[in-house]
DNA sequence: GTCTATACTGAGATAGAC
DNA sequence: GTCTATCTCAGTATAGAC
């Protein structure tokens, strides 16, 4: 009955932010948003293993963009530096993303259920990174702490710039990575 | 029928480890684990607001003891000192624990439903030593990397102790907080 | 304590692409 | 014909309302 199948996680999507902005996330229900797509709700959980997960497509593409940048980062770089030179290759795909990621990210931060589902996607991210340093050759530690403590600066930059984009992505991220260096140098162990 | 409301929360957490790691996180059902526990369904939903809810009774306890050890650091120091001071101070409290933490550290990463609940309240607990960090002074960006940085390393400290218990958990701590401030100093922004 | 809504699962029928 | 995607229908468990 209904259009194709390619367009349609997307469609899903746009339903479902839509409805948990208009209705609020738990008022919403799973028929709603197949509904509004124009497929049944058995279809909608094809899609998608369970209700949080129509919000959260977009990490897959993340987590490609920045291990394939640390693949190809060069030689010589410690883990830190090669962590933010990924960050930086992917702040233009995230500025042009600011008008679905920040209604997005104000519906996440205000419901506990889809926050408690990006943390999840962030660990597995940091995952992903910790591996992609360890196939550079960093020892494992090092790898896991470093792509821990990168993402922190990562998502923090990210969210102020969100909050308030006019000092720009990048410069957030530079503030935030100057901040975290500051930490733990002045202050030491 | 069954005895007081004290023991009880306790008696329903024994009961959901046990039935967990019988059967699985999801083959368990609420039912099962009241009526294990000597109570209906509908009393254990009474004293946890969900099912993942009854194996994180833990974490208010650490917060207050970390928060308050915060509140009580000598002044002077610094935030991340302030941290590590407060999180050696509740180590024995950890140690003591070991036998109950690892069962329940092994089904919980292997579940990914609890395992997204604890990153949850490893946040929340993030959150709490931030704002007990600003309440000695410290800045609010200084408070909130710190709080996230230590809390990195308390985490992988004790996941590593819980792993292999031969080198104590202090050790650990002091392995991960030495490793942490290397990778940015050595390579350092 | 009872009742109900809703998230999710499984199996079989159907329809279209190839 | 196979393969894949959807629909339909029936069912269980969580969680909240009453």
């Amino acid at each position: 009955m209904a259009k194709d199948g390619d367009g349609l996680r997307v469609r899903l999507q746009r339903a479902a932010l839509e409805l948990f902005r208009e209705h609020g996330y738990e008022r919403t229900t799973a028929a709603q948003i197949a509904a509004r797509a124009g497929v049944t709700e058995r279809t909608f959980f094809r899609q998608f293993p369970d209700k949080r997960e129509v919000l959260f497509d977009g990490e897959a593409l993340l987590r490609t963009a920045l291990t394939g940048a640390i693949a190809d980062a060069p030689d010589g770089l410690g883990p830190l530096d090669t962590l933010f030179e990924a960050f930086r290759s992917v702040l233009p795909l995230l500025e042009d993303n600011r008008p679905y990621a920040l209604p997005r990210h104000e519906l996440i931060s205000s419901t506990p259920a889809l926050h408690e589902r990006e943390l999840a996607k962030t660990a597995a991210l940091i995952d992903a990174l910790a591996a992609a340093l360890k196939a550079r050759g960093t020892a494992d530690l090092k790898a896991v702490l470093a792509a821990q403590t990168g993402m922190v600066a990562f998502v923090h930059a990210t969210i102020s710039w969100l909050d308030d984009p006019e000092p720009g992505l990048s410069e957030c991220l530079d503030l935030t990575a100057y901040e975290l260096k500051a930490l733990l140098t002045e202050a030491g162990q």
